[in-house]
DNA sequence: GTGTGCATGTAAGGAGTTACATGATTGC
DNA sequence: GCAATCATGTAACTCCTTACATGCACAC
């Protein structure tokens, strides 16, 4: 088992205030500690408001790295390698100071289906029956994943760790998944009255 | 006062199905004759579940004459250019098409606001209030454009044209926001006691 | 022995944004 | 006369996604 470490730290080479430095400090600070973890993570919980990829994740440790918010151990076996990653002090006084913070990009939601929705006088009555229908399956999909699924894992993280806001969210994000989804039900039954 | 007109048809040079595209004919259904007028009706509805930008509408136009989607009326004067769009019988039959389809881009929400909520146990606990409360006022802010301007709007374009679904979106708009407001005050009262 | 999950990265491409550049028209 | 609004477009850039490439470890 290899086991060097790096600590190299320029003053704090000044890292641009991207959201997904954030994620990928904060999941780091809730217990990730590999660039997979972290990814693994974000798919179970920041998914809904900020998606990620492992090809933003691995190259944003490696900045979080040089700008020394984060210190790696290098934990390679043979030909391959793996590093194990922990929030530094300057990675957690960076994270207090972006949620501190009141610059944010503008929020984004993107929904064909909505825009379809939006458009839907262009058919036929039994087609718009057909597209709400599907919305609405959707939308009961969407909120017995966040009940199922998402509550659940955030609950147990609150109580193993103590950590309240992943369950906050999640029970918002649950809520409103319900909420759209009995709004998009009733839609439904309007139409066939 | 210029005016020639244009209706190249190669019989439909198939072209990608962006929603984008829809957005576009979309409106164009609604009413809008130009590009701007495209953009300036966005703003106003589809903005919220599918943003644009001049600099996708124009080129998106060009593509959707070229596919013979939309004809175009050039009514230019002196040195500016200027035309006046419309949709064609193949644009409509495209958009229809687009409507009754099920394969959609998967949904993609963005908001860093909720990202710092996540993530917010790694504040002091004034802060976290700051933090929530800022996030109620975004909420509120939110809830009143769609209940104040959007929602209107809607409903007068309903009166004039009898067009429904820009306000039954307005409506399941509004009704959410104004859901998530009302958990955000809730959740901002458990806080202070 | 084979599939699934853990693990790390790069390369190419796509979609959308901001900034830039220009000009006409309308209302104060 | 000046500002705001209507109007059209391009260029550069950013961010993110998909596809590709690799390899270990463990359970069945």
């Amino acid at each position: 088992m290899g086991s060097t470490e790096s600590t190299a730290k320029p003053p704090s080479a000044a890292l641009k205030q991207r959201p997904i430095s954030f994620v990928v400090l904060g999941m780091l600070r809730l217990g990730a500690r590999s660039g997979y973890a972290v990814k693994k993570a974000t798919d179970v919980s920041t998914r809904f408001f900020w998606p990620t990829s492992l090809a933003q994740v691995y190259p944003e440790l490696a900045k979080l790295e040089r700008a020394g918010l984060v210190t790696r151990h290098d934990d390679s076996h043979g030909n391959r390698r793996r590093s194990r990653y922990e929030i530094s002090e300057d990675g957690t006084v960076a994270l207090r100071r972006w949620l501190r913070s009141t610059r944010e990009s503008p929020p984004q939601f993107r929904d064909e289906g909505i825009l379809r929705l939006y458009f839907a006088d262009a058919l036929p009555a039994g087609d718009q029956r057909v597209l709400v229908r599907r919305l609405r399956d959707r939308a009961g999909r969407l909120a017995a994943e966040w009940r199922d699924d998402i509550v659940p894992l955030a609950l147990a993280l609150e109580q193993a760790t103590g950590l309240r806001y992943p369950a906050v969210v999640a029970r918002l994000g649950a809520d409103t998944a319900a909420f759209v989804a009995e709004r998009l039900s009733e839609l439904e039954e309007e139409l066939d009255s």
